[in-house]
DNA sequence: TAATAGAATCGAAGCGTTTCGATAATACGG
DNA sequence: CCGTATTATCGAAACGCTTCGATTCTATTA
């Protein structure tokens, strides 16, 4: 008696066997409403909470999930992946679970630097968020364990997974600013070795068709090194080198919108008078650039959340079927694009939700809707401020 | 045998007891060279890796560390206390123990917001990391468990903490100055509420006492509302008007600091030549700030690792005494500051290690040195480059 | 050489659950 | 009113490890 109280003092206190206290613990059926209250009455009184670790043993199952992200990924500035890491989190509270965080290099080097709670047993099922090497991904897969997939996907791995909307958002982007009058847009995509920047710049094509709108090949820059700032800098002058300009840029994620910014003020034009910009994936910098970026907004909360619920489904229902499973995206509308308003003479917020699945398979938990308060608008606080003391 | 092997195979194989095999897993005395050789080679041939909740079960402890945080510390960009974590995770696999990290909120609402980590005994001990509610620190406390604090500190309640150096580091910025040739200093504290900000405050004073330097209270602005940009930019606008100017400025933290840049510029004066600043913390936007601002950056990620070892100690050997741990901390000198080099006319990296210790007891693991690599020092790499595509 | 101490190994109990097959209690249809 | 199906409860084994006290073996000492 000493100690925590355990489901021995549970079931005396109740007089009852320990079998019958443990199916009252796990929700089974078949137990006496009268029973049921009578236990849940003695929990409280002694306080009880099943240990861990023994229904770890007897049941086999860890109450864990693994969570993998590449250290860059993690220490990077943009709390892209904190935020994953924490819908995942919030949400396996729901289920009971813990989710064990871990890093690891991009590529699989050394033995002893596998996740040990592979090794362990120690978790249920693994999440793995952000471009990976493919040797991860390889090696995570022999442990048989249910695996998904978090803003990355690899075709010919046949892996569940979640990922943004990269093409709604891509719409969203052309048809705002179709809307908005331009028929002549450019695109800036880096390169297009990152799925998402690929997925980007398909839409942006199809849309561009489907609207009627023409592409003019010197207007989409689509070879440069990588998808950052400098990229985005460059990509632009080629593009101002060209004899007919553009009158709007999509630029494939922000980085490269904020170095087309640059790119434009330095050659003396005004955005968006000049010439506008719309950028993908709402970084915190695009708030403090001159003028702010209208740009695509992701829930990021929301995909690890969604991860989760689809590993859970694996580990309850063994249900295996492969699911690519998108994460809304919506239109954050701010200066740099020069389109104040909506057409039809809306109000703040100038959000508009793109429901995705547009040719992907059934798409879990869209439309909550609640958390497009998260998301910074129009007008208001223009001071950067980047951290106060903690 | 179908399934992973368990201890009873390895013992089968080699032909010994379970016990036996136990005690050479945990590295136990009493067992002789070739029996240990023999297990270890099962357990090679096997793959056999012992399983955790097993483990758990019999040792009554979890091998897991709690590791609690404020959301909002979480997901704010600066990724700080990301940094701590990771010190903390990767110091943890060292020990064989597992991070379950955790947020909350500020302060203790809901009885089903406790982490659950407490109610299932499912840590062997808890770092809380940066300022958080009283409350929680007193109902955690009363788990009786290892209890560590990292950049936060109670003074009346008596728990170990690990903190930067902030009196160490007030100091080398003073003395930076100092020898640079400036006697007129000026402080920007925003409010002193925060304890690491008030340390600072009070570190500025008795360095500056201590050199002989005068104090003008003009020049010491601690009376703002918060610690952020803005603070510092209204601190900085009353210390301008003052009749008798300083010729430096020491911000308690970097935003304060940029605040005061933005100040200065905005009534013409420049940074450093008519008026130098110094901040506190290197955080990432004080790179993109023109000029680049001089500051004192601290390694975030000993500090997780400092707190891990502690609570390391203390489940070991229940080794309890308080103790307060100092994290090093250096100065990183850039523009903002305008002394050029240091006046032997060393190079690059211009970074004085400063070991703490002053005043408070021991400090663990201090000058491991190799950390000072990631410090962003002086040249190179003008660019802003908040995040590429992921 | 007998007595004793220490080192190496072993057996068995125990950790706190879940789960499965058995049993007891209740309801139902004919 | 009896046999059968269904529901509620129970007992005991099992999960994979640690640990403690007991046992065996070897070396040391008087």
């Amino acid at each position: 008696m000493n100690g925590r109280p355990t489901i021995k003092d549970v079931a005396r206190k109740a007089g009852l066997s320990l079998s019958t206290v443990s199916l009252v613990l796990n929700k089974r059926e078949n137990v006496s409403d009268e029973t049921r209250r009578k236990v849940l009455d003695v929990i409280n009184e002694l306080g009880y909470y099943p240990q861990r670790s023994a229904r770890g043993l007897a049941s086999k199952l860890s109450g864990n999930i693994g969570f993998v992200l590449t250290d860059d990924h993690f220490t990077q500035a943009e709390p892209f992946y904190t935020k994953i890491f924490l819908g995942t989190e919030l949400e396996a509270r729901k289920y009971n679970y813990y989710v064990l965080l871990t890093t690891v290099a991009r590529t699989v080097k050394e033995t002893d630097e596998i996740p040990r709670f592979l090794l362990e047993q120690n978790v249920d099922g693994v999440i793995i968020a952000g471009r990976i090497g493919l040797s991860w991904i390889e090696y995570i897969r022999r442990f048989k364990l249910p695996l998904v997939l978090i803003d990355y996907d690899v075709a010919r791995h046949n892996l569940s997974s979640v990922v943004m909307d990269n093409r709604g958002g891509a719409q969203l982007v052309v048809d705002h600013l179709h809307k908005g009058g331009h028929t002549k847009i450019g695109f800036v995509g880096g390169d297009l070795d990152h799925p998402s920047i690929a997925e980007r710049y398909l839409s942006f094509r199809e849309t561009m068709q489907a609207r009627g709108l023409s592409l003019n090949g010197a207007w989409v820059q689509v070879d440069e090194a990588d998808t950052r700032i400098r990229d985005g800098y460059e990509a632009m002058k080629k593009i101002l080198n060209s004899a007919d300009r553009p009158t709007a840029i999509f630029a494939a994620n922000d980085a490269m919108a904020i170095g087309c910014i640059r790119c434009l003020k330095e050659s003396g034009l005004r955005v968006p008078y000049d010439m506008a910009v719309v950028g993908f994936d709402n970084i915190e910098a695009g708030l403090y650039v001159e003028p702010r970026l209208t740009t695509i907004n992701v829930h990021r909360e929301e995909m690890g959340e969604l991860a989760l619920r689809r590993i859970m489904e694996m580990i309850n229902h063994q249900n295996n079927v492969v699911t690519k499973t998108l994460a809304p995206v919506e239109l954050v509308v701010r200066e740099s694009c020069g389109i104040k308003t909506q057409e039809h003479g809306h109000q703040i917020p100038h959000t508009f939700s793109k429901q995705g699945g547009n040719h992907e398979d059934l798409a879990h938990g869209f439309g909550t809707g609640s958390r497009s308060a998260d998301v910074s608008v129009g007008s208001g606080g223009t001071e950067h401020e980047p951290a106060s003391e903690r």
